[in-house]
DNA sequence: TATAAGAGCAAGTGTTTGCTTGCACAAGTT
DNA sequence: AACTTGTGCAAGCAAACACTTGCTCTTATA
């Protein structure tokens, strides 16, 4: 099987989701996101690129630093999957709460 | 690296999120699932187990039938993640959104 | 200009994954 | 009792993954 590259499969490894978080709010370089991790700036390197090639992020060159931006309505494609399936699982959620809004009434 | 058997994993494959779609709305046996799909009977059990082992699905032994069903609950572990980062995609979304209707006011 | 810092590329390794084929075995059916 | 059906278990395999180390290159800085 080719190598899956989609949003679904970037976001299964951990240590990118946590890439993803720490460059959430704002655009960091490379070097600066290895150091966080206890891995080599290699292995980072390379989870960088599997979130860039699935569109999660973006890369600039600014002099000799590459600044890593986040492109997180990517993760989009994986909200709209799960959405179709929120129905079944907040049916209870969805219970509870009308019979806390109706007992607020009554009071 | 241990085997992560978390949501984030069980999801990645497409094989398994059709697997997550057809069982979804009623319990389906093995057989019948893996009737569905190309590979063959063996890879589709070794994905419902990886599906059962994250808590997406659980087993009923029905007579000589394995019967799944679906846990989509799990699934909001993967949501709450994403929620966290909606604000971020949605700014631009929203900026629309009020824009189009402030444009229906003024008409 | 010499040196340090940021970062890509490549080769090599161990583990995991996705899949297959073959065998076993228990529960229904004839 | 013999046969069919539903399913698990195990061995084996190729591709992918996560990482490492070593080297190179370019851009700052002392």
């Amino acid at each position: 099987m080719g190598a899956r590259r989609d949003v679904f499969q970037a976001i299964a490894d951990p240590t990118r989701r946590a890439i993803i978080g720490m460059i959430a709010k704002e655009p960091v370089n490379v070097n600066t996101i290895a150091e966080q991790f206890d891995v080599s700036r290699q292995a980072i390197s390379l989870h960088l690129k599997i979130l860039a090639e699935c569109g999660l992020l973006s890369m600039k060159q600014q002099g000799r630093e590459r600044i890593c931006e986040a492109k997180l309505e990517k993760l989009n494609e994986v909200n709209e999957w799960i959405s179709q399936y929120k129905q079944f699982w907040n049916t209870k959620l969805d219970a509870l709460d009308k019979f806390l809004k109706n007992n607020e009434k009554l009071k």
